[in-house]
Formats: C-alpha cells, sequence, structure tokens
DNA sequence: ACTATTTCCTGGATGC
DNA sequence: TGCATCCAGGAAATAG
C-alpha cells in the first residue's frame, strides 16, 4: 500500500530510468475504473510526448511532459498507485501481467506499464500546473501552519491525519507510527490537543517518513519499488501490525481498534 | 463547513 | 478439495 515514502521511491527509480524518454504510442485496457480522464484525451495527450520529469505529490506520481510543436503546452500525467498499483519499466517482450491496464511504448524501445489488480488506482492527464493536489506536505510544513489544520476539528486525530485535504502523503502505516512516536492516542480529537504536544506531532510525522524514505518505503505486502526491489522499514515498525505484540518501550499489549474504517494500532500506556 | 458512512475492487486467508 | 465469506485500504460519493 504505498503512502508518501513508498510513492516517494517509485517516483526516483522512475525519474532515474524513464527521464527524457519519448513516449511513442500508448495502449489502454477496457476496465473504465483506472482512468481518471477520458482514455482518448489521456492517449492523446501521452502519444509523442517526451517525459522531462518524474516527481512525487502527496502520494501521486506525476510525469511532466513535454510536447511537439503541434501540441507546444507541456502537460503531465498523474498517476495514484491506489492500494495495489504498480509502475513497471519493461522490455518490449516481457510477459504482459494479468491486470495491466495502460502500456506506454517508448523510444527506447521499453515499455512502461501500469499494472493494478484492484483498480483503486488513478491515472489521469493535466494541462502543466493545473493539477494542485489539495493539502500541504507533510514534509515541507512549518509548525503553525500544521497547527492550524487541526484547529476547530472533532474528528480523531488519526482520521485528520489521513484527510488528504489537510496533509497529503500521509496513509495508515506512517499515521500510526507517528501517533505512537508523539505519544498521542488515534482516538483523541484533534482539537483538544495542545500545541506543544501537536509540535511533538510534526517532528514524529517528519521523523518517520525521512526514516521510511531513507529505508526505501515499507514492503508489508508486495510492496516493490520501480527496481524490482522491497523496502525495509517495516523492520521498524512500532505499533502498525503488531496487535497483541510487547510494546517495544514499555511491553504493554499493542490495541488494535477501528476508526473511520481504518484498523488503528496503539500502546494504551505510551500514547494518551 | 464538517463529519460519518458507504462504495468501489480482487486476492489471500479463514471456516466448514 | 472446494466453496462461501470476510477483510484489507485510499479517496470519492453520499448522507447526516
Amino acid at each position: 500500500m504505498p503512502e508518501l515514502p513508498e510513492v516517494e521511491t517509485i517516483a526516483r527509480g522512475l525519474a532515474k530510468r524513464v527521464t527524457g524518454d519519448l513516449i511513442e504510442s500508448v495502449w489502454l485496457g477496457q476496465k473504465k475504473e483506472p482512468l481518471k480522464s477520458p482514455a482518448t484525451e489521456i492517449a492523446a495527450t501521452l502519444e509523442h510526448s517526451c517525459i522531462a520529469s518524474v516527481r512525487r505529490m502527496g502520494k501521486h506520481i506525476v510525469f511532466d511532459l513535454v510536447r511537439n510543436a503541434s501540441k507546444p503546452k507541456p502537460a503531465q500525467w498523474i498517476v495514484h498507485l491506489g492500494m495495489t498499483g504498480r509502475l513497471q519499466v519493461c522490455a518490449a517482450q516481457d510477459e504482459i501481467a494479468k491486470h495491466t491496464h495502460a502500456i506506454l511504448k517508448l523510444k527506447s524501445g521499453r515499455e512502461l506499464r501500469f499494472v493494478d489488480p484492484r483498480r483503486f488506482g488513478r491515472l489521469s492527464v493535466a494541462q502543466a500546473g493545473d493539477f494542485a493536489a489539495a493539502g500541504v506536505e507533510p514534509l515541507e510544513v512549518d509548525l503553525d501552519r500544521f497547527i492550524t489544520l487541526f484547529r476547530g476539528r472533532k474528528t480523531p486525530i488519526k482520521s485528520a491525519l489521513l484527510n488528504q485535504k489537510l496533509l497529503r502523503g500521509v496513509g495508515n502505516i506512517y499515521a500510526d507510527e507517528s501517533l505512537f512516536r508523539a505519544g498521542i492516542r488515534p482516538r483523541r480529537r484533534a482539537t483538544t490537543i495542545p500545541r506543544e504536544r501537536l509540535g511533538k506531532l510534526l517532528t514524529a510525522v517528519k521523523e518517520v517518513l525521512k526514516e521510511a524514505i531513507a529505508l526505501g518505503g515499507s514492503s508489508v505486502s508486495d510492496y516493490v519499488n520501480a527496481d524490482g526491489e522491497r523496502g525495509f522499514f517495516q523492520l521498524q515498525h512500532c505499533v502498525y501490525g503488531r496487535e497483541a505484540e510487547p510494546c517495544l518501550v514499555c511491553k504493554t499489549s499493542i490495541k488494535r481498534v477501528v476508526i473511520g474504517g481504518r484498523s488503528s494500532h496503539y500502546c494504551p500506556r505510551c500514547q494518551k
């Protein structure tokens, strides 16, 4: 389940491999769910465009496209991987995986393929600059801005952290790990948390995300980066996926509860 | 303006 | 072995 660190890792890997390549043609599958923009528009935008750069915005991967004289306006291809989406750089003769929804033929002879069994991923195109994901980047936000995000919100802090309109890129794993490090229970109402404690939370969020990026993300199910390699941050998880195991700090049994439909893990002793 | 709930999907795990 | 059922989860849609 790619969250910010995984998407960052994938975007960096893709940037290394496909920057400067030219998209010669595009095939799109028949399933409509993965496409947010009309298929004809996606194909027309991608074909004959050069990939100028690949970067992450929240949980989205943005391909900046430079185009030829007949279509001079720069555009963007925006990919959200959802739960199980993958972007593979393949040799043209490589077997086409089940659940392949898009294939971009590149001038280098390789193919960039979008594979997504669960079809929660989304593909779209936009004119350069038109795509503005809501919310602030957690690695860039300052404390004052961070505090205002939660002002007056009665929702549990866990739900607020997952709300992409507030903060973009934090998902279930990193929300739980950040709350553990900050000593805050996931059900705690956001508006009741004092400024000082929100400061701890922001520090925790940034540390967790940076450490996870450094380790190539968390591979909890089948996540692999653009080079097919697993991440290693799952080895650092203190609470996520550790229900009934002892807290690494105080040995208390880790609890799992459901908040807003999301499983949430915490230490009842370390988190208040 | 918020918040809570439901919906979309398939593969893997579980239960009988 | 086979079949049914449940669960995971991001974000959009819907309802309150």
